[in-house]
Formats: C-alpha cells, structure tokens, sequence
DNA sequence: TGCTAAATCTCGAAC
DNA sequence: GTTCGAGGTTTAGCA
C-alpha cells in the first residue's frame, strides 16, 4: 500500500449536511484531522461567552480534538477548544450542529453551519522534532558556560536561587568579591524587571553586611526603566542574542558529538 | 453570476510544485485565503528561533497574510506569522519555498515543501459581528450601575483611578466614610493581584489620613493569595459571573430599547 | 511610540 | 489537581 497522504485524505466539495453529518462523525471517532468550509454562526460559553452572527469560515478539527474557527483575517482564531475536548455532530432542523465539551475549566462550544462548501479530512504523519532557541532559559545555559559574558572576573555561585520573593535567575560575585543579583530578559526590559531586580537586593541585602550589586541583562532596556535603574543604582548590561545563539549552536553541536 | 462559496473557491490535488508556485503566487498577489497540506520544513528567526524538520504540516495564509503552520495536534500553531507582513512563493531547486516577512519587530518564517498534496485557495464573505462578554470592563459596567454589588451603602468616586504605580479599578467610599481600594479580577485572582492592591493601597494611604480598605473583587482566589490577603489585613469578595452576564444582557436590552 | 494591564491568554513545571 | 512564572505571549487602551 501506498501510504502517501494523498490516500489517507478523502475530499467532499458541495456534500448535503445529511451527508456530511455521517462524514464527519465518521472522522471525529477515527481522530482524523477535519478542515469544514462553510457557512456557520457559533455560541460559546465558559470562561466568558461570545456570539458570532452568520458568515462563511473555515473550521479545523485536529487529530487530538483541538478546534479552531477562523475568519478570513487575523492571525488567532475567533473562538477555539484547546484539546482533549468531546465532540459531537448533529443535524438539528435544517442545519447541522458541531458541539465542542470540555470539562476543567467547562466550556462550550456550538457551531451552527447552514451550509458547507467543502470537507476535507485527513491524517498527517509528523515525525519532525521541533526546537526553538534562545529563550530565557538558553541565555542562562549559556551564561553558564560563558561567565565571562556578564563580565571579566565574574563568578556564579547560584542559578535559579529561591529566595523570599522568587527566583533569582543567576547569583554570583565579581571580581571585587561583591555579591552580584542578576536578572535576565530575552527581550527588551521594562520597569517591572526593574521593581523585580531591586526586591531580589533588598531581600539579599536584609542576610548579608557586604555590597550587593544589581545588573540586569537583556537585549535592550526602555527609557524609563533605564532611568529608574540609575535612581536604585542599578547596572545594565545588553546582550547580543546572535552570539547566545552562535554559542548555543556550537554547544549543542558539540553536545551532540559526545553522544555519537 | 452565482456567487457562493464555491464559485470563489479552487482546489488542486497532487499540483506539481512548479504548478503549485504559479497558482500560489497568483493567490496572494489577489490577497485570496491559501490551505495548503503537505510535507515541509519551517525556519524561524526574530524574536526568538525555531526549527521544524521535515513533516506533515497544514499551512493556512490569510487574506491580510496573516501565516498559520499546523501540526496534527494542539491547538496553537507551531509557527506563525501575525498579518501585515509580506509574503513571497519562490522554487529552490527541488522545494517549493515560502517566505513570510514581517518588520517591526523583524521575523521571518521560511517554510521549505518537499510535497504538496492539497492546496485550496478561497475568499470568504463574512460580515457576522462578534461579540464577547463578561470581561473585566464588563464587570466594571455592571459594578457602575449596581454599586450595591460591592457592598451595601458602597459609594464610587471614580473607576480607572490614575496614580503612579497604575490604575484602580474602582475607588470609592464605604457607608462608614472609608475610602476602599478595588481591584477587580475576572478570573481565580492570584498573588499578582493581592500585591497590585496592596501597592494602589499604599499609594493612596500616602496622601490621606483616612482608613483605607482594600478590596479584591474575583471569580475566586488561590489558597496562598488568600493567605496573603488576611496577612495584608485586605478583603476579598467573590463575583457570581452568571449573575453579572444576566445584568449585561437586561442592561444591553434596556439600552437598545432606549435606541429603537 | 512607549507603556500598562487584560486575556476564553497558553504552556509547562513544581508542589 | 492547583499554583506559579514565562511567553516569539497577543492585544487593546491611553499618555
């Protein structure tokens, strides 16, 4: 047999709603993905509720009963189920019904379609890994292996130290023999780093008689919170995530070496 | 001319890439919605990065060239691209390529197709309206026009209440000349939420010398939350959202009554 | 444009 | 199961 996805892909185009009833019953009990266009209206009712009048759009239906409901523009979806939901089809008068269940929080979903254009139902074979890099956490694996990064003389003790009002994401001391507290952000950092930064100090500074120092790391840093930083006496460092990644590369492609 | 659907749709089964990159091509330039399924591999640079072997994927582009790369399970894209971005279909040797870029920030997805075996291109006609209730404005228009709901003799001064660390939700006075603090939230309200209040309380107590309450308005709260708030001497009150949803709605009707 | 806070946030990990 | 923090968060509203 031929497993090409064009034979586990079965098409209708212009199907009654009778027919596509069965259809898709028929591809919801076999955890098929389902992609409805169509004509539909859709009410739902959970965490808040919403109601969207008549229009045409494209509903999908995946393997694990995620939905989505999308409309000719936008980058999100209109409404949606996240998965591990109960489906259930039914013809009700002159249309057909898609109800979505979830239990925890419960929220519902009716989608109301007077007509559909085309159905499209399938499986998809999906094997490839997915990784994405430089994150928060990859900046820290990578300050872990290139201290130097922060600064010259700079020497960790602790990452991810749990203090009273959270988690400090490196802790170490410089070349001074001053204890350093240090808060990274992928991105650009805003004032609410800075409030985050000056109450791991106070908490650190409340156990200890030598000098504190406060350094954020980011990308890039918005004016007033560069300005509040000046205030609390706060240093700020930026980071080039090109070379996090660079460095990132060249350790995973060494990583994987060992393991070969 | 008959214009459903179906008239504004069309399909290609199996298309050869070189067919698949004319006919693509010709539907973004015509700002057509695009489902294609295949097999394809996905880069991502920007804000972060990404990579996605080899796979199959559903790729659905919008109208506005907003960009959505699905797999068969979850419901949240692997990658995407938000609308406003350019779009180009381009062959590369044996693949069929799509690049995605948007500026500001600069992200650019590139999906690589070893094999298209679907491909739909369509225009949706939907004017239906959307709309969503019970949101945190909504329980703030409710709690406006039924201050009773907070407490009996409960008197508002002012909602969205500007001062330095932010904006109070409401602002008023109890039946005994208190001024109360109230932070509303929609949902289980957690310690963000207590510390927001406690900081809006200490910033007005700084400009009185008057008992200032603070009051935490939610679906519910987490145990530690809770905690927290006897700790701060604040009072929590718990929101029925059916009971605000039902006001809504008799408010709504009486406005449009009042419109006819 | 920058900044603040909400969101049907989602997701995952720790407790 | 609950809580908590991070996210390519996204998005809306306002200075």
């Amino acid at each position: 047999m031929n497993n090409t996805l064009q034979n586990r892909l079965s098409l209708k185009t212009q199907p009654s709603l009778e027919e596509s009833a069965t259809f898709l019953d028929n591809a919801v009990q076999e955890n098929n993905c389902i992609i409805i266009i169509g004509c539909c209206s859709v009410k739902y009712e959970g965490r808040a509720r919403s109601i969207l009048q008549l229009g045409e759009r494209v509903v999908f239906i995946k393997e694990d009963k995620a939905l989505l409901i999308h409309r000719g523009r936008g980058y999100k979806p209109v409404n949606w189920q996240s998965s591990s939901s109960y489906i259930s089809i039914s013809l009700r008068g002159e249309n057909l019904r898609i109800r979505s269940i979830r239990r925890q929080p419960r929220e519902v979903i009716e989608i109301t379609f007077t007509d559909i254009y085309t159905l499209l139902t399938f499986t998809l074979i999906d094997e490839g890994e997915f990784s994405l890099y430089v994150s928060e956490r990859d900046i820290q694996r990578v300050l872990i292996k290139e201290p130097k990064l922060i600064e010259e003389g700079f020497t960790p003790l602790e990452f991810e130290k749990q203090i009273d009002p959270g988690f400090i994401d490196v802790y170490g001391i410089d070349s001074k023999g001053n204890l350093v507290v240090i808060e990274i952000k992928r991105a650009k950092a805003r004032k609410e780093a800075v409030i985050q930064l000056s109450r791991y100090i106070r908490s650190i500074e409340s156990t200890t008689e030598r000098k504190v120092r406060g350094l954020l790391i980011a990308d890039s840093i918005t004016k007033s919170a560069h300005r509040m930083m000046k205030t609390l006496n706060l240093e700020f460092k930026s980071l080039d995530l090109n070379e996090c990644a660079d460095i990132l590369k060249r350790f995973d492609d060494f990583q994987k070496k060992l393991q070969l």
